[in-house]
DNA sequence: TCGGTGCGTGAATCTCGGA
DNA sequence: CTCCGAGATTCACGCACCG
C-alpha cells in the first residue's frame, strides 16, 4: 500500500459489518453505497458499473439565447467542497468495489472532465489495470450557448480489470458483430437519453437529472459479461443498469439512497421483459458518424489557406482563409453562406458551387472531399 | 494545498537558475524540459502545448527519486512507485509551466489512458481550471490485433486556463468556420500522422514514435492563440508544434533533449513556409468588432426617428425615439432592454430581435449596422 | 395518413469592459 | 473590489399540432 493510501486511511477503522450469506440478486438496496457494498461478500461480483456523482461545480443560472433557463444538475448529492473530499469518497467506494469483485471481474466507471481524471487516478492507485478508456460521443449534446468553449459533446468511461494478468470477459465477436463486422473502437456514437425512454414524473419533470441511455449499458453489458453474470451498480439511480441487465439475461444488484429513484427503478425494471434468446444476438443501432467539414480539408493540407476558388463560370473569385471560411468580393463566410450571398440566393451548396483550378481544369471542391473520404477509409 | 503537494515537495529546493532576459523565440532549447523552463521568465508565454512521455525508462536518471527506496518490491509497491515517480515528474514540469504562463494563457496536454488521468489530476491540483477535454478520434488507428480489447482509437487532450476567471483566448468564430458553421465539438476526427508528413530517417524508419499530425496542432493553435502569440512546447520531439506555429504566424519555443529529434525538427521547420498574411484572417469575433451604438444609426439618418420596429413575428410594434431608445407597448428603453422586457427574458440582443420593414420585407436592424460598418471601412 | 412547422430540452464548471 | 449595462449566444431530436 502506498503513500496515498496511508494518508487516506489515517483514522479509526469502523467495526466490520456482518456480511450477507447470499447475494441479494435482482434487488435494490436502499442505502449508502459504501455501507451497502461493505455487507457484500468478497469476490462475488462479475462486473461493476458505476456512475458516481461528477462534482460539476456549476456557477449561477445559465440562460439559453432564446431566454430559457438550463435545467442544471444542482442536486445536493453532486456537491463536494474540495477535490480532497471527492477523492476520499472515491477511494472509499473503489476499495469496497475491489474487494467484492471477482478476480476476473471488471469495473466500468463513467464520468466527465470534472471528475474522471481523479477517478482514473484512484483506479490505478487501487491496483486496477485499465483495459480501455471509452468515449461516449453524444450524437445530440447540449450546445455551448455562450460561445466560450468547445461543445462538451462526450463523456468518458474507464474499463479496468483487477490486475494486469486477470482473465476478464470480453466478447470480441459480439462487439464486432454490433459494428458491421469491423472491430469495435474505443469511441462510441450514441444518442443521449430522451424521448419515451426518459423517465418523467406526473408533472412531466425528468425523474433523474442524468439518466443514461439503455444503448450505452447494452453495449457495456454485452461486451464484458456473460448471460447469468452478476452486475452491481452502486449508483443505481433510476436503474438503467438493472433494466438492461434483465433484458440481456444478466443478474443485477442496485444500490441507491434516494427514495424517488428507487421507486422509479423498481417500476421500470418490473416492466422490462427479458429478451428472447434468439433476439439477443442482434440489436439494431443508430449510426451517426461525424460529417466532413470543409475546414477539415484546410487543416489536413488538402486545400491550403490562400487557395483561390471560383464558381464554375468564374464570375466570382474568393480566397480560402485559415479557418476554412472564404473571403473576397467584399464578404467573408462559409462555403455555403458566401455562395448564397454572391448569388443573392437563400441557400447554396458550397461543395458543388465552388471550384479550384487543378492542372488547368476547374474541379468542384466536392471532388476533394470525396478524395479525403477515400483516404480515410 | 493538498496532501499530494506536501508529499511531493518533501526535499531540498535547488538553487534558483538565472532567468533569461529575453525569450529565445523560434528556437529549440536542447535540454531537460524542467531545467529549460526554469530559465524562462515569469508570465511570458501565451500558450503551452505539451505531449509528455508516459513510457518512462524507470532506470534512467531523470525520474528516479533520490534515495530511500524500498527493496521489497511487491507488485503493488512496484506499481505505486512507478506512478509516484511519474506524478512527481508531472508536478515538476507543470509547476514551471504554470509559472511561465501568462495569467490569461492556456495549457494543452495530450495523453492516453496510461497517463492522462494522472496528468489531469495534477493539472487540477496545481490550480488550473479545465476548459474542455478534447477527444482526438483517430480516423485510421492501429487495430487491436489480439482481439482482447476495444481498438484504442483516440487520444485525450486537456485544455485549461490558469484560473476560473481568466480571460483566455478562444477563437469561437474561427472554430465554427472550420466546422461548416456549426459549433466545434469536443470530439475531433483527424487522421493519424502518416504518408509524406511522417518524418523518416535514411533507412526509412520513423524518426519519432509518436509524431502528431499537423492538422491536430493546426486546430489547437487556431483555436487558442492569436497571430504573434508565443507558443511553448516543452516536449518538442520532431517539432510539429513549431512547424504549424510558423505556418500560422505564431512565435514558438521548443524544448527537446534528443539530438536526433532536434536535428529533424530544425530541418523540418526551416522548410516550412509561413502562410500569406491575407489568408490568415479568420472569421472575426463579434465582440472584438467596433461597437456601433444604435443611436449612431439614428443620428446618421440611416434609421429616422419615428421608424416603426417589430420583432420577426410582428408580435410587438415600437417606435424609434430621437435619442435611439424605443417606445411602445407600454414601455420605453434601449433596443436590448425593451426586447428583454417584452419577452420576459433576462436579456435580449436587440440587434437581431428588432426588424424594420424595407421594401415589403422585415430586415433585422443588425443588417443596418453591418451596412454602416461597411460604409466606414 | 402524411409532411411541414414549431416548441421543448439535454451531466454546463457558459461575457466583458468601464465606472 | 463590485456594480451596471451593452450585447453576444444554440444543435439535434422527439413530439405535438396543423393543414
Amino acid at each position: 500500500m502506498g503513500v496515498l493510501e496511508r494518508v487516506g486511511t489515517a483514522r479509526a477503522k469502523p467495526a466490520k459489518p456482518a456480511k450477507l450469506a447470499t447475494l441479494p440478486l435482482d434487488t435494490i438496496i436502499q442505502e449508502d453505497c459504501v455501507a451497502a457494498m461493505a455487507r457484500l461478500p468478497d469476490k462475488s461480483i462479475d462486473m461493476i458499473f458505476a456512475d458516481p456523482p461528477y462534482n460539476l461545480q456549476l456557477g449561477g443560472d445559465l440562460f439559453r439565447p432564446e431566454g430559457g433557463r438550463v435545467d442544471a444538475v444542482t442536486d445536493a448529492w453532486d456537491r463536494f467542497d474540495t477535490f480532497e473530499i471527492y477523492d476520499r469518497f472515491t477511494r472509499a467506494w473503489l476499495k469496497e468495489a475491489r474487494r467484492i469483485l471477482k478476480d476476473d471481474g471488471t469495473i466500468w466507471v463513467i464520468g466527465s472532465y470534472h471528475n474522471i481524471f481523479r477517478v482514473g487516478t484512484q483506479i490505478q492507485d487501487a491496483g486496477f489495470w485499465i483495459l480501455n478508456d471509452i468515449i461516449w460521443r453524444k450524437a445530440n449534446p447540449m450546445p455551448n450557448f455562450k460561445g466560450t468553449r468547445f461543445t462538451n459533446a462526450h463523456e468518458t468511461l474507464i474499463w479496468a480489470s483487477k490486475a494486469e494478468k486477470a482473465r476478464y470477459t470480453f466478447n470480441y465477436r459480439a462487439m464486432k458483430g454490433l459494428n458491421d463486422d469491423v472491430q469495435m473502437r474505443s469511441d462510441w456514437s450514441l444518442p443521449i437519453c430522451s424521448g419515451g425512454e426518459r423517465l418523467k414524473d406526473e408533472e412531466g419533470h425528468k425523474t433523474h437529472p442524468t439518466q443514461k441511455p439503455e444503448s450505452l449499458l447494452y453495449r457495456v453489458l454485452l461486451a464484458a459479461t456473460k448471460p447469468g453474470d452478476v452486475v452491481l451498480d452502486p449508483f443505481f439511480g433510476t436503474g438503467t443498469t438493472g433494466a438492461v441487465a434483465r433484458r440481456l439475461g444478466r443478474r443485477w444488484i442496485g444500490i441507491e439512497r434516494e427514495d424517488a429513484y428507487v421507486k422509479a427503478a423498481r417500476a421500470r425494471i418490473a416492466a422490462t421483459l427479458p429478451l428472447d434468446e434468439s433476439a439477443m444476438a442482434v440489436m439494431p443501432e443508430k449510426r451517426s458518424e461525424p460529417r466532413v467539414a470543409f475546414g477539415l480539408l484546410v487543416e489536413s493540407g488538402m486545400v491550403p489557406p490562400g487557395t483561390i476558388l471560383t464558381d464554375a463560370k468564374r464570375r466570382w473569385r474568393v480566397r480560402v482563409q485559415v479557418d476554412g471560411s472564404l473571403s473576397g468580393e467584399g464578404s467573408q463566410g462559409s462555403i455555403h453562406k458566401l455562395g448564397a450571398i454572391l448569388q443573392g440566393a437563400p441557400s447554396c451548396n458550397g461543395w458543388t458551387f465552388w471550384h479550384a483550378e487543378e492542372m488547368g481544369a476547374l474541379v468542384p471542391i466536392d471532388a476533394m472531399r470525396q478524395r479525403h473520404l477515400a483516404g480515410m477509409a
